[in-house]
DNA sequence: ACTTAATCGAGACGGTACGTCCCGTCTTTTA
DNA sequence: TAAAAGACGGGACGTACCGTCTCGATTAAGT
């Protein structure tokens, strides 16, 4: 009954590699230097994982960094704009942002990381789908919208406002972006 | 008059490294293999630019790959599709994907790279602007609706859907995601 | 109980060195062609060996080249002429003259190197001592006549001749050379 | 009578070679460095010596840091302690040592520099002779004694002792040297 | 003063080797 | 017998100088 399913110093694995990833960014995560600050030999990460994407692909799995609380406010405007601050938190706060916009910004070249972008959305709109079913009992919402557009329209226009544009993204944004978005979805 | 503004290959340079990027991507792009496949030293590449980054933010600025054409098809509804087909067709074309999802996705990692891509889109902006004033006079378009915000949504939505929610985007979401959006401006 | 204490393929590398010593010189002695040539990657020759001094040292060390016999001929200008012309063997011979001008020339800017001439140099006093000990019991050398000094004499009279002043020395001069230093001695 | 015989800043350019080569050593003297420095392009150096050593060698020339006096004190002893003296000096005084000792050790490889050592010493032999012909006439030296051999024996043990052996030549090394071939000389 | 040839400066270039970093693999110990 | 230790081949990095080349700009005569 010895069936591992992971090495033994795993948490000091995961918190080293959250850690480099932090101070260095992704590219400047070496798995050498992982298994130096673990105190692992570098062959005991490569029985376990056969890449860095794959080790760094467990470690955010393993890290609740992308835990996501699925609001209930009682008005879809209020849920969006939790959801949306959710977002823009996540993209900025000192504790999220090197990993989580490493991770997916990598996402589409990384089959692995591309997986745990997709499967984290993925799940994400699942948890989300009650918002929506809620609000169209309410009467908030349209018949025949698609919650995965809205919050496309929504994620995506957070997303691109910071990474792509570079430009910044405060409440009033957050609303303005909520408001349009719900102005064509009610 | 002969002062010169750049290495005396530096078409094949250019093209090597446009070559490479698309074959083995981003990551792989060797600044040893542009050199080699340039027919060029590689002292000569260090010499004129610092990084490999710097090199392909000139190789891009100087490949027109960004190129974009501002429609003008006499309804708002007509000029966002354009634009998001081509915002499509950017990211998903076999002639520019690697290119500019590559770009792209590095800029918020990388400096030079993001400049490139913010610069872009900057400009961008700039000669999208028309499409709203025609917007405006036809009356297509509610006052005080920022062009900035309806442009993020739109392409932000296309961005997250193709390369975070890993999906497809066919026509049909593109009408969609320009629909809801200009039903909250309009 | 196997603590290594030096790469795999030592011999080769110690090999490879010497054949380039003397077919280029010690200028030409590139560590990437001693690894190209024993068949061994830069990086293991960096590993063991932090410069290109430290490989020659530890070749030299091994090669035997500084080999030594003390002579025992009965008397002791027999003793100084047979170590007089091991020395000029040493510093014409096809075999030896390369590695052993090259190394002892360069020793002076050369900390490994002079430390590999040095302690050569040590030793092989250390090792003459008995000629000048027997002669001293044979009555034929004076007391307080510093052996160090007479081999400073007679070697350095061979070293000077042949590689600063560029002349010839045949057994003619290593005999006058010898008569000379032991009509002051004796 | 515009015959130039060098470059129009060659006082800069032999100033600046020496000032490096005191500094750095023969190894790290570059020749794109005594172009900065001297102020001079890298091209004019190329134009005017095919190498570093044949640079090397005419800025030696130029600098009479091979100077010599040639003694008369008197005394056969007097005069060769003297001799040894200025050697001494050469190898081990603050300024010439630098320059003295590349030069020599790099001499038995570099055509050049062995040029300039073997030109100095049979120009000092030849200025050294009167000091045996006085000795002769004062009946200080036995007939059939070469002076090159008292020479070769002198200079080379202060060489030898200093830069192959590694070790220290104080006046009393210097005075027991010249006592010892003196006796075996008069 | 004007020309004219020697000399120089500026700058780009191909090239070799450097010493380093990190990769992913393999062999050899050791617990 | 699984883990750790550690040596290894390999690829690319970014740098330092090398020695060469072309082409304008200086200079410093000789007329």
């Amino acid at each position: 009954m010895s069936t591992q399913n992971g090495p033994r110093k795993a948490e000091a694995i995961f918190a080293a590699t959250l850690e480099l990833l932090a101070e260095n960014g992704y590219d400047k995560l070496a798995i050498e230097a992982v298994a130096a600050r673990s105190g692992v030999n570098k062959t005991t990460l490569y029985r376990w994982w056969p890449s860095k994407d794959a080790l760094l692909a467990a470690t955010l799995r393993d890290s609740g960094l992308f835990a996501l609380d699925v609001p209930d406010t009682g008005s879809l405007r209020g849920d969006l704009l939790a959801v949306a601050t959710q977002i823009l938190r996540l993209l900025t706060s000192e504790h999220t942002s090197p990993a989580v916009v490493a991770t997916l910004t990598a996402g589409p070249r990384r089959p692995e990381l591309g997986e745990v972008a997709r499967s984290f959305f993925a799940d994400r709109m699942t948890r989300e789908e009650p918002i929506f079913e809620r609000a169209t009992a309410r009467g908030e919402l349209r018949a025949g919208v698609d919650p995965v557009l809205v919050m496309d329209l929504l994620a995506g226009a957070i997303w691109f406002r910071l990474l792509l544009r570079g430009g910044e993204a405060g409440p009033q944004f957050l609303e303005e972006a909520v408001d349009t978005v719900l102005a064509g979805a009610a």
